[in-house]
DNA sequence: GAAGCGTGGCC
DNA sequence: TGGCCAAGCTT
C-alpha cells in the first residue's frame, strides 16, 4: 500500500471523470501508446494528434513502419518538428522487429535501449501498456509536484532531476501506474497549467503547498535560458523545364534530412549586390532576378533571418545525389522545413531586386 | 553536463 | 512584441 493512498483516492476518481478521450487510451498495445508518446514529447496533444492519426493510418503495425523508407517517414513527420524523432521512430521500429521479433519488450531497460526511447518515455510504455510501476517525470509531472509539495529545487538542474524523480517513485500507486502517470500528466495539462492553473477544479487543492503559501506562480524554478543565435539564409529559387533544383540537408545542423532550396549563409543580411558577390563563387553565373522579402523563422535556439532569390543561371548548377532537380510534380513530396515550405506554397511576399 | 534540436499558441 | 511553454532525447 502506498504511504500516498490519500493521492489516488482523489486523482484516480478526478481522471476517470476528466481526461480527454484519446484514441491511444483506447488499448494498451504499446505500439500506438510508444508512437503517441514520441509524437508528444515537446509537443502538444491539439498539434500531435493529426500526424498520429496519419502514422496509424500508414503503419498500422510497428512491422510495417520498420519497412519504411526515411524520406517517407520524414514526409510524414513534415511540420511537426524535433526530426530526430522521425529518424530515431524509424530506427527503433527496426530495433523492435529484429531485437524482439515485432513485439516491444516489457521491460523498462529494454524499452530505453530503443533509440528515441528515454528515461520519460520508457516509463510511459511500461507502466501504461504494460502496468509496470515506472513513475515518469515529464514537464507536467514536475508542475504538478513542484507547486503539490513546494519544491523549490530548479526542474533543469541534476538535483532537481534526482529529487523528482524521488518524489515521483514514491508518490506512484503501484496498483494502477499507468493511470496514475497519466492523471497526474492531465492534470498538469488541464488543470494546474503554467500560466492561471484552474486550482477552484483541482482535486488536490486543499493538500497544495504552493497554494497555502500562494507560491503558485513562482512553482516550478527553472534556471537554464537557452541562448538564441542569429543566423542568415539566402534560399536560391532555381527553376528550369526539369524543375526545381533542391538538396537535402546533411547531419551536424538543423532540419536534418529534409530537403530545401540551395542555400547561401551569410554573416548579415545580403542586398541583391551582396547576393551577386556570393554567387560568384557558389553558382557562377547566376543572377538574382526577384526576392521575397525578409522572413524570420523562430525556432528554439536559432532565429533565421530568411530571402527566397529567384534566380537565372547561365550554367547548370553541381549536381550530386544531395542536390538536383526535382519534377515540379514531385516537389511536394519531399519533407521541407515549414519556412520553405510556406515559400514553396507563395505564402512570402515578393518584391523586384 | 551543457548544448542543440521545430513549431505553434498564448499573453 | 518577445518570451515562455509543450507527454524529452541525444551527443
Amino acid at each position: 500500500m502506498s504511504r500516498y493512498s490519500w493521492l489516488s483516492e482523489r486523482l484516480l476518481p478526478w481522471y476517470r471523470e476528466h481526461r480527454r478521450e484519446l484514441p491511444w487510451r483506447r488499448t494498451t498495445n504499446p505500439y500506438p501508446i510508444w508512437l503517441s508518446e514520441v509524437i508528444l514529447q515537446q509537443t502538444r496533444v491539439d498539434q500531435g494528434l493529426a500526424y498520429w492519426q496519419r502514422f496509424m493510418e500508414h503503419y498500422p503495425s510497428v512491422t510495417d513502419l520498420a519497412a519504411a523508407k526515411e524520406d517517407e517517414v520524414l514526409k510524414l513527420w513534415q511540420g511537426l518538428g524535433y526530426y530526430s524523432r522521425a529518424r530515431n521512430l524509424l530506427t527503433a521500429a527496426r530495433q523492435v522487429v529484429e531485437r524482439h521479433g515485432g513485439h516491444f519488450p516489457a521491460d523498462h531497460n529494454a524499452l530505453l535501449q530503443l533509440k528515441g526511447v528515454g528515461d520519460y518515455t520508457a516509463a510511459a510504455i511500461a507502466s501504461i501498456a504494460f502496468g509496470i510501476p515506472e513513475p515518469v517525470v515529464d514537464g507536467n509531472v514536475y508542475r504538478v509536484l513542484a507547486r503539490l509539495l513546494l519544491i523549490s529545487t530548479p526542474i533543469d538542474s541534476t538535483a532537481g532531476k534526482r529529487e523528482f524523480r524521488e518524489r515521483a517513485a514514491e508518490l506512484l500507486d503501484a496498483q494502477a501506474p499507468g493511470d496514475h502517470n497519466q492523471a497526474l500528466m492531465e492534470l498538469g495539462a488541464t488543470v494546474c497549467t503554467p500560466r492561471k492553473p484552474l486550482c477552484h477544479q483541482c482535486p488536490l487543492a486543499d493538500k497544495c503547498l504552493a497554494r497555502a503559501h500562494d507560491a503558485i506562480d513562482r512553482l516550478p524554478v527553472k534556471v537554464g535560458k537557452t541562448k538564441v543565435r542569429i543566423r542568415h539564409f539566402n534560399y536560391l529559387h532555381i527553376e528550369g523545364p526539369q524543375g526545381l533544383v533542391m538538396e537535402r540537408r546533411g547531419p551536424g545542423d538543423i532540419w536534418e534530412g529534409l530537403h530545401q532550396l540551395p542555400l547561401v549563409e551569410s554573416t548579415k543580411a545580403l542586398g541583391s549586390k551582396g547576393l551577386l558577390n556570393s554567387l560568384r563563387t557558389f553558382l557562377p553565373g547566376a543572377v538574382p532576378t526577384a526576392r521575397s522579402e525578409r522572413v524570420v523563422h523562430v525556432l528554439s535556439h536559432q532565429r533565421i533571418q530568411a530571402v527566397f532569390w529567384r534566380v537565372s543561371i547561365a550554367l547548370e548548377p553541381e549536381f550530386s545525389s544531395d542536390r538536383q532537380w526535382v519534377p515540379k510534380d514531385r516537389i511536394h513530396s519531399v519533407a521541407v522545413p515549414r519556412l520553405v515550405e510556406r515559400w514553396l506554397n507563395g505564402e512570402l511576399p515578393e518584391k523586384r531586386v
